[in-house]
DNA sequence: TTTTTAAATGATAACTATTATCTTTGCATA
DNA sequence: TATGCAAAGATAATAGTTATCATTTAAAAA
């Protein structure tokens, strides 16, 4: 809800800004991680001088701040995630898609596992699943 | 093992030349999933002429032809990784270290898992962990 | 409400990683 | 020795991102 997340970015100490406020509603309504590109084109339709150099500055900012995640992918090119709690991701093996996947009982599991076996000279902070394969249309 | 890499590249047709041997090489050398800028300075050393657009066009050839994967990252710089069985990867929170992470037991937990809970309209490929954390020094 | 000021934006240039192009080189085979 | 072709080298081009700096704006202070 953008109440929370005007919220959010007071808590922080950053200004609510209309650049700030359509960059985080581009990304909740365009879905599937978008790139930057895919940001600056969505808001184009309705906020046409909005700057490239802009976008880039206010992700950073979310990203330092906590408000948005960057996705490891293996292009060279970034993808931005606004949901922050803990969570997986399913990548389609054939296409750009890519999916949030939550599952608290796998989640137990794999870390009731860890608390088992550590990992010599690694502390654990968070594990992530990626989960590769096809989605069926 | 070298021989092991020549003969690999015979099999899928690609013609054995010092370039691949040397980036090949770079790689298993330097270890921690050089970036192609890594493998370009390492070469540099003894084989001085090696152009980066060769370099850049020999990995991805390796990619291409499953003798290299590319790893995940939160960065727009591409890193590369020699080993081709299935594994897991440690990310340090703090540096650019990632480490090769393996455990059999593990996976079987988690593919038996997904054989009794299957994702809907997904069907899965591939499993990877993304483990973030510290190393103990 | 007006003033102040530090932060944020926009326009532009710069930079970095990567890819494309095109000529030349190096081998294998005829 | 000549031919064909993949691969390498040099260079330019491109894409994504970051830096710079003057201008504007949000929000705190007066």
């Amino acid at each position: 809800m953008n109440k929370d997340f005007i919220e959010k970015l007071q808590e922080k100490g950053l200004k609510v800004t209309p650049q700030r406020m359509a960059i985080f509603d581009a990304i909740i309504t365009l879905g599937n991680h978008p790139t930057a590109d895919d940001i600056v084109a969505f808001i184009k339709n309705n906020h046409p001088n909005i700057s490239v150099g802009t976008v880039y500055k206010v992700l950073h900012t979310f990203v330092e701040n906590n408000l948005l995640k960057k996705v490891k992918t293996e292009k060279d090119i970034m993808r931005y995630d606004p949901y922050l709690s803990h969570h997986h991701h399913l990548y389609c093996a054939d296409t750009e898609r890519i999916e949030d996947f939550e599952d608290e009982t796998l989640n137990k599991i794999i870390s009731d596992y860890f608390e088992k076996n550590k990992i010599a000279n690694f502390n654990i902070q968070d594990i992530k699943l990626q989960i590769t394969g096809k989605f069926q249309h």
